[in-house]
DNA sequence: ACCTGAACACCGTTCAAGT
DNA sequence: ACCTGAACACCGTTCAAGT
């Protein structure tokens, strides 16, 4: 006799990034989800394999998320990079889940934007590298000494792109 | 009747860094540690308050480990950046610890000889988060696209040179 | 003064038993 | 076919009792 669905694998994602974000990391308990979709802990075994996996749907949640952001821009490299860090200070722990090794795949949507307004790998590389250092400064409080934020992050984007238009 | 030391605060941190390296972050619980130095884990507490504690006395360990391969530099922005990045490769999971915020403070030891290399905040920002997020993404494998990473790195420090001596 | 076993609350995960 | 309670192994942490 089948039992009714009581909750959705959307449903369970959507509860532990919610978590992540207002609790952190160690807030995204397979309890605290479960309690969140109206379900016993050993249920969402049905939908995921176990925690390390719902920590990667997360992931990819929140890249399909950012690339929307980035569909959002006319597609130039300037509004990439602030589509890029509106998404990181909206949504911190999502951001920095996204830096993990074990969600490398997820990095691949953020690259391809990029690559496609800059046309070349190289320099590429080096816009997302930087923007994903400030980033990742910005919300780790490395940036004690003052000074306007939104105006190093804008300053750092011209210095970057003058020294991609340099001469070979 | 006092009863003689059987470790140090110094061996945990040691021991707890190892083990880091070598297992993660989830691979440093308390009795990992305590095995490791010969005592049972309820003893660490006499030397730390708590797990999270230890933990940020690993990135300050780390920080200096750093501060000391710059320190072995001659203090150009070019040296300071591939010593960086020799030690984010020779220890990962140190350098992700760093990044952390409850770590931020370590971050200090990193930006100040760029600094002085640079002679400008905007100047010294821009390479360090630039060279922060190349070693992010080239841990966490997002350079899937093939090419050298070494000249990747050189050919990022080039052009970001190059933009900071652009005309204002 | 440091160390320990025992205990507690809390995890992730498995599984037999329910519907 | 999904859900659950009970159980297990494993955490971090506290504390009274040992030396």
């Amino acid at each position: 006799m089948p039992t009714p669905e009581r909750t959705t694998l959307p449903a369970i994602v959507a509860s532990a990034r919610e978590l992540l974000e207002r609790r952190g990391p160690a807030g995204v308990t397979m309890q605290a989800v479960a309690e969140r979709v109206g379900v016993r802990a050993p249920s969402l075994y049905k939908r995921v394999r176990d925690r390390d996996e719902l920590l990667r749907l997360v992931a990819e949640n929140a890249a399909s998320d950012l690339s929307r952001r980035f569909a959002a821009t006319d597609g130039s490299v300037t509004e990439l990079a602030h589509a890029y860090r509106a998404f990181a200070r909206a949504n911190p722990m999502s951001f920095r889940l996204l830096l993990d090794s074990e969600s490398a795949g997820a990095f691949r949507d953020v690259a391809d934007p990029i690559l496609e307004a800059t046309r070349s790998l190289d320099a590429a590389r080096v816009v997302t590298a930087w923007a994903t250092g400030f980033l990742t400064m910005e919300l780790a409080g490395a940036f004690r000494l003052g000074g306007d934020l939104d105006e190093a992050y804008a300053y750092g984007l011209d210095t970057i792109v003058a020294g991609l238009r340099r001469p070979v």
